[in-house]
RNA sequence: GCCGGGGUGGCGGAAUGGUAGACGCUACGGACUUAAAAUCCGUUGGGCUAAGCGCCCGUGAGGGUUCGAGUCCCUCCCCCGGCACCA
């Protein structure tokens, strides 16, 4: 037999799985269906990078095993095409994105293909095609009808360079996630859609779902859930009043001063009456000028500035207390407003430090004079009227209860997250599909002119003002208004990439619909997803956004699941040799082409498969790659060793149980290293026992299949083990063969291991006992002392306690 | 600061409270070869060793529970990730 070459033959069963299309997906909708969803990529100009196969071979192999278990498995792949880089690359070249993204896909597709995956090529979607954007376009005028889309002048995330507008999200410690300019903040006129509407089922029917713990506890923490209550606290000799949202309502004796945001509105209203009204606008101007992140940054001396004129009443006392701005409270959050407890709020004991304001102990248990006490479980109530001698918690209670009986306060919830800015001043992306009209306002196309195309442009270049490239297109901008045919505008806003991820996997289930975005036989009965695996960094962008998007639906009646993902796991990165994480500048850079080139593509699948902890970023190896090798070629080499017979002979017998056992469920658990480290245990033994026959070698190829596609099926095609390996069924296992009959256990004394014996698993202890003392190590030690005890747990432990 | 996840050989990493270091890599020794590569075989946590595979040490540090702890409990240190003037 010929020595291993992949390359002879990976190619030739690419073609085979494609020409009898065995991994599409069955309309037939009676058999059970499995959904696999990996995150479909970005087509860079840079070609397909070693990370990506990572993710994409672990769910490939459990697509793969649920083939082989009778399930109808949707394994799709496509392309989220608009964005950036395309676009900067046309701005740069004058090259339509259209072309240069046309490219990149090809290049992907062709990347993909070599390595053996099981997708579904016939389902492949592509955000940036028409006929696919039209949807998306579609659900924004759903959201739009449903006052989920709404535009408002913002102060956003601007980033010079990129001269556009960021989410939060795109943000990462004050500059641009993509280039890492500096991000100021302007105010714009922008799309925004109503996330935080679906806060709380955000946060609830996480339980409805089997997502790792860690993709939860962001998404919670993103969420920011704060349950409190909402304090008016009346201005003195005013019909005006001050919100206050505070979590800690027990302390509400303690509020000594309020502080307000810099651009609160009682500013403005009652401006007549301050009498340092330019100190307060000095003010208001140099928070102004600061970005959201300077505000934010910590450790940084507290500012601000006495409003004088103003007095606000305490509402538990009717004390008259001072009333402050200072640039740590923030408008976007709670009622922009805050009553401070400085005896019990860091934040505000040191404002009240800086400015010298009188400090209150209202919960005993620390020194409000040195530091800010904070404990909420152990804190008894002082100074505090009705609530003295309580509990905090107990405190709480009493007085939301009293403050809603007296009309002063509602219990309150507020959430960190903010509403998702969607509008982008760019030209490659989905145009928003509204116009406005002097007379209607803004008023959707009627849904037969979707897809609403982008125009052919000389220039991509954004404007300076920050308007998008298309609103230079004026033939495109005019337009008549829907409504009233009179004369209106194009919005020029396109969508974030964001949006045609969103909903993606839908698509899926039926991609050439044309009549909707996909009917609705085909996403009841795909849907949801049942296993979806993407990136940590996506966790509190596109999987929240395509969540949100989800649940629109399901009220809406598109789809009947109340969530799209039934399980959510996530992969490490890989990084390069030298433990960077990989990049061109950093010269670490792994070319998957060359790997599948020179050693295969299957073992470019087992590597990344055997690397190490799926979860965990893991440093690449060359030489690891080549024991990848090496093993693939042993396998071959077990090829020639095969010999008639359909029952697994005795010395391999329970190995074969077991392994099957190990390697099925280590599939399940993504623990795809410590599967095919069983795989070679067993190899290592047939070795050992120096043959296998054809039943063994049938199973072991089966086992080895979803990770190493091409060689498994070349060799079943080899041995004649008749049709093709995809279309067996999975191997199952005894559980009682998997039980060695005879295994050698350890024998201690106090605990310490001190010698072996050789035992039959149903052995009784007198059997162990005799066994053990027969040991001369075990008589020694033994030897003139008292046994206290003796422990035998069979199979594992024969322990004696001696004194 | 708060919330997660970690810390095990030279490296990647295994271990339902039951013989720590599976499996792979590296390194070293041997076989094959004119030689090298490849391949195959062996050794590979540290120390002591009277050489009996016997003893001691060993899973970030220190305590504890237990016949027995990498695993459970307490205290602390360090690394990675998320959030962070969010009231």
């Amino acid at each position: 037999m010929e020595r291993y070459q992949p390359q002879s033959f990976e190619k030739k069963w690419q073609n085979i799985w494609e020409e009898k299309g065995v991994f599409q997906a069955d309309n037939d909708h009676t058999k059970p269906k499995y959904f696999a969803l990996v995150e479909f990529p970005y087509p860079s100009g840079d070609g397909l990078h070693v990370g990506h196969p990572r993710p994409y071979t672990a769910l490939d192999a459990v697509a793969r095993k649920r083939r082989m278990e009778g399930y109808n498995v949707l394994f799709p792949m496509g392309w989220d095409a608009f964005g950036l880089p395309a676009e900067n690359y046309a701005i740069r070249n004058k090259i339509h994105p259209t072309i240069i993204t046309e490219q990149n896909i090809g290049r992907f597709r062709k990347q993909l293909k070599s390595l053996g995956f099981s997708f579904d090529w016939s389902r492949e979607v592509n955000t940036t095609d028409p006929n696919y954007f039209k949807w998306t376009q579609w659900i924004f005028l759903k959201l739009f009808e449903n006052d989920l889309a709404y535009k408002e002048e913002m102060p956003i995330n601007w980033c010079p360079a990129c001269k556009i507008g960021l989410a939060n999200e795109e943000v990462v410690e004050g500059s641009c996630e993509r280039c890492g300019a500096k991000v100021e903040t302007r105010v714009k006129n922008q799309w925004m859609l109503k996330i935080t509407a679906y806060a709380d089922r955000l946060i609830d029917d996480l339980d409805l779902v089997d997502f790792i713990e860690r993709v939860k506890i962001q998404q919670t923490n993103w969420i920011g859930r704060s349950e409190g209550v909402e304090v008016v606290f009346p201005i003195k000799d005013s019909q005006e009043t001050l919100q206050v949202f505070t979590t800690r309502p027990d302390t509400l004796f303690g509020a000594t001063y309020m502080v307000i945001s810099p651009e609160h509105p009682l500013l403005e209203k009652l401006a007549a009456r301050i009498s340092n009204l330019p100190e307060i606008r000095a003010y208001q101007e140099e928070a102004r000028k600061k970005t959201d992140f300077e505000r934010a940054e910590l450790g940084q001396e507290k500012t601000g500035v006495k409003i004088e004129g103003l007095l606000a009443l305490n509402p538990v006392n009717n004390r008259e207390i001072t009333v402050w701005i200072s640039d740590y409270v923030l408008m976007s959050y709670g009622t922009g407003a805050i009553m401070a407890v400085p005896g019990h709020d860091e934040r505000d004991w040191e404002f009240a430090k800086t400015f010298g304001l009188p400090i209150v102990e209202v919960v005993q248990g620390g020194d409000v004079a040195t530091a800010p006490y904070t404990d909420t479980e152990k804190g008894i109530l002082v100074n505090s009227g009705f609530l003295n001698g309580l509990d905090v918690e107990t405190a709480k209670k009493e007085i939301t209860s009293w403050l809603g009986a007296n009309g002063l306060g509602t219990p309150q919830t507020n959430f960190r997250l903010r509403d998702w800015v969607f509008s982008r001043q760019r030209y490659w992306g989905e145009p928003i599909p509204l116009v406005h009209c002097e007379k209607c306002g803004w008023v959707p196309l009627p849904e037969e002119e979707l897809p609403l195309r982008l125009p052919q442009v000389e220039n991509y270049e954004p404007t300076d003002t920050g308007e998008s490239p298309l609103a230079k297109i004026k033939e495109w901008v005019k337009t008549t208004c829907p409504r009233c045919q009179g004369p209106a505008e194009r919005e020029t806003d396109t969508m974030p990439q964001w949006a045609g991820s969103s909903w993606y996997f839908m698509r899926y289930t039926d991609p050439h619909n044309d009549q909707a975005l996909a009917s609705k036989e085909n996403l009841d009965y795909w849907l949801p997803v049942d296993w979806y695996n993407g990136g940590m960094e996506h966790t509190t962008l596109h999987l929240l956004y395509s969540r949100f998007w989800h649940k629109f639906l399901y009220d809406q009646g598109i789809v009947s699941t109340p969530e799209p993902y039934q399980k959510r796991t996530s992969h490490g990165m890989i990084l390069g040799e030298n433990n960077e994480k990989m990049s061109k500048s950093r010269g670490n850079v792994i070319n998957p082409d060359e790997i599948v080139r020179e050693y295969g593509a299957d073992t470019l699948r087992v590597y990344e498969m055997f690397i190490g902890d799926f979860e965990k970023n893991v440093p690449w190896s060359t030489d690891g790659v080549r024991g990848c090798r090496r093993f693939l070629e042993r396998v071959w080499k077990l090829s020639e060793k095969v010999e008639p017979g359909h029952k697994y002979s005795r010395p391999l017998e329970t190995k074969i149980h077991q392994t099957i056992k190990k390697v099925s469920s280590d599939y399940e658990l993504l623990k795809f290293n410590t599967a095919i480290a069983a795989l070679m245990t067993l190899l290592n033994k047939i070795n050992e026992v120096g043959r296998i026959n054809e039943a063994e070698m049938r199973v072991f190829l089966l086992l080895l299949n979803p990770v190493a596609p091409h060689i498994t099926e070349e060799l079943w095609e080899r041995l004649d083990f008749g049709g093709m390996l995809n279309e067996q069924a999975w191997p199952s296992w005894d559980e009682a063969k998997t039980v060695e009959q005879t295994v050698n256990i350890g024998v201690q004394v106090n605990g310490k291991v001190r010698g072996q014996i050789e035992i039959n698993l149903d052995d009784p202890v007198e059997v162990a006992r005799a066994k053990a003392l027969d040991n001369k190590n075990i008589l020694r030690l033994i030897d003139g002392k008292t046994i206290v005890k003796e422990i035998y747990v069979p199979g594992r432990i024969y322990n004696l306690v001696i004194k």
